[in-house]
DNA sequence: CGACAATTTGATCTGTCTCAACTATGGTGG
DNA sequence: CCACCATAGTTGAGACAGATCAAATTGTCG
C-alpha cells in the first residue's frame, strides 16, 4: 500500500528501521477520509482515538487566543502524523485543520499501542517523530519571539522546503505551498497585510519566486543568511551539508 | 530520600503511580550538583548521558537567534526534569541555565532507561511529562505570537503560580519567581522596558503585587481573565476548577 | 561605604497593525 | 461564453504598541 510507504519513508528520513518494525507498520488498517479545505479534523477538547496520518494536501495544527485571533503552531505534509501525543494524552490542547483538501489514513490507537510496545523500532520511531515535532514548535517560537517579519517568512520557506524535500514533494528548487498569505500570518504572528509586503520584499532581494502555489527558491546560501536558518532542530538523519544546495 | 520525593510529587500531579513505580523512581541514584546563577547546565548541541532534576532553585531552556536575541523557551521549578528528550535525541536543540543558584540531581541514562522498560507507570509518566512541556510551550506560542504585551505578562504570572502550586512551593496567594524582567522579556518575546511598565500597569489595575521576587496575586479571575488564561494545557490531574481562588 | 546589577523613567523612533479600497483570480451558473 | 461572485492578493494612509537609547534611581551584597 503506497499510502503506508509514505509515512514509512518518512519515518526512516529520522530513524534506521528494521525490516520487522516495516512489517509491522505495514499490518497496520488504515482507514481513509476526504476533508475538505477549512475543516477541522478534530478540535480542541476532543477525545481522540485514532491518530491520523496525512495522505495528501496539507493540514495545519493551531490554538485560538481570545477574540477569534489564531496561532498556528505546525504545518503538516504528506506522511506526516500530526497527533501521536494524542496516543498519551486524555484529550487535544490544540486542533487539526484542513488548509487545502485532504486525504488523512486513520489508525484506531487499539492497533498502534500494541505495535508500538512490541516492536522497538516502531517505539522509537513514533517517539522520535513527537519529539521532533516539538523541536520545530520550540524554533518556531523563536522565529516568532526574537526574528523580524522578514526573517520568519525566510525561515518559514527553508523548513517547508528541507521537510517537503525529505518526502520527496520538490523539484529542484520548486515546492507547492497551497497555503494563503492570511494563514502564513497567523503561523508567524503576523498580519496578512505584512506578510504580503515581506514576501514582495524576498522576491525583490532576489531569493524566492513565486506564481500561485508553487514557489521555487533562487538562492539557498543567502535565503537560509537571512532567515538566520539552520536545521540542527530537524533532526534530519542526513547530513545537513548535503541538504544545502537545491541541486 | 527527600529529593526523589519532589518530583515524584511533581509526576504525580499528572499522572497514578502505583507503589512499585515509585519504588524503582526512590531506587535511581542521583547525583548532585550545584550550580551558580546565569551558569549553563548544558548547550545548544551538546550530547548529554544524563537526565537532570530541579531540587532547588529555577532553570530555564532557551535558544539563541542570531546577533545576540535570546528566546527563552520554558522555566522549570523544582521537582521538574527539563530534559526527558535528551533520552531519545542524540543532540540538545537548546540549552538549559540556572537562573539563580541551582541545586540539580542527575539521574543516570543507564539507570533511567531501565526503569522506564520495566515499569509501565514510570514509562507513562516520562513521557507524559515531556509531552505536557510541550503543550505548555505551544501554549507560549499563542502567547508570543497572539497576545499583547499585558496578557503576556498576566498569563505567564498565572501559569507560574500554578505550576509552582502543584509542588507546594506557593504560600497563599504569594509566590517567587527569581526573575530579572529582562529574563520575563526574553521568556515573553518583549524588552526588559516593556516588561517594567507592563508590570507597573498590572499593579495599577490591582491584580498583582511585587517586592522583589516575591509576588502575590490580587485578584485571580480578574488576572486569568486579562490574560486570557485557561489551565487546560497543563493537564494536571487536580480539578482545574478546584485551583480557582487562591485560597 | 563602594560597586555592580536591576529597576524605573523619559524621549524618540520604527516595525507592524488596522482599516479601507482596489485588483486579480478562479469557479459557477445562466 | 460571459456575467457574476467569492476569495485572495495588493496598495495606501494613518495609528499605535512596543523597541531603542540614555540617564537616573534603587537595591544588594561584599
Amino acid at each position: 500500500m503506497p499510502e503506508h510507504d509514505l509515512f514509512i519513508r518518512q519515518l526512516r528520513s529520522l530513524v534506521d528501521l528494521q525490516p520487522e518494525d516495516v512489517a509491522a507498520m505495514r499490518a497496520m488498517p488504515l482507514r481513509f477520509r476526504d476533508v475538505n479545505k477549512h475543516r477541522d479534523i478534530f478540535r480542541e477538547g476532543d477525545r481522540v482515538r485514532e491518530s491520523c496520518i496525512v495522505v495528501s494536501g496539507m493540514v495545519a495544527r493551531y490554538k485560538m487566543a481570545g477574540d477569534g485571533r489564531r496561532q498556528i503552531l505546525s504545518f503538516h505534509f504528506p506522511g506526516d502524523m500530526p497527533d501521536l501525543q494524542s496516543l498519551n494524552l486524555p484529550y487535544m490542547d490544540h486542533s487539526l485543520t484542513a488548509l487545502s483538501p485532504v486525504r488523512v489514513g486513520l489508525i484506531s490507537h487499539d492497533d498502534l499501542k500494541p505495535a508500538i510496545d512490541r516492536y522497538a523500532g516502531v517505539r522509537d520511531a513514533v517517539l522520535r517523530r513527537t519529539l521532533v515535532d516539538c523541536s520545530i514548535i520550540r524554533e518556531w517560537m523563536v522565529n516568532i519571539g526574537r526574528r523580524s517579519a522578514l526573517e520568519r517568512i525566510a525561515h518559514l520557506f527553508c523548513e517547508c522546503f528541507l521537510r517537503l524535500k525529505a518526502v520527496g514533494l520538490t523539484d529542484q528548487a520548486d515546492f507547492r505551498l497551497p497555503l494563503t498569505q492570511t494563514e502564513l500570518g497567523d503561523a508567524t504572528g503576523l498580519s496578512s497585510v505584512h506578510v504580503n509586503r515581506t514576501m514582495q520584499e524576498l522576491r525583490r532581494m532576489g531569493l524566492i519566486q513565486s506564481r500561485g502555489n508553487m514557489h521555487s527558491i533562487l538562492d539557498w546560501d543567502q535565503l537560509t543568511q537571512t532567515a538566520d536558518f539552520s536545521p540542527d532542530y530537524l533532526y534530519m538523519k542526513a547530513d545537513p551539508r548535503r541538504l544545502r544546495g537545491c541541486e
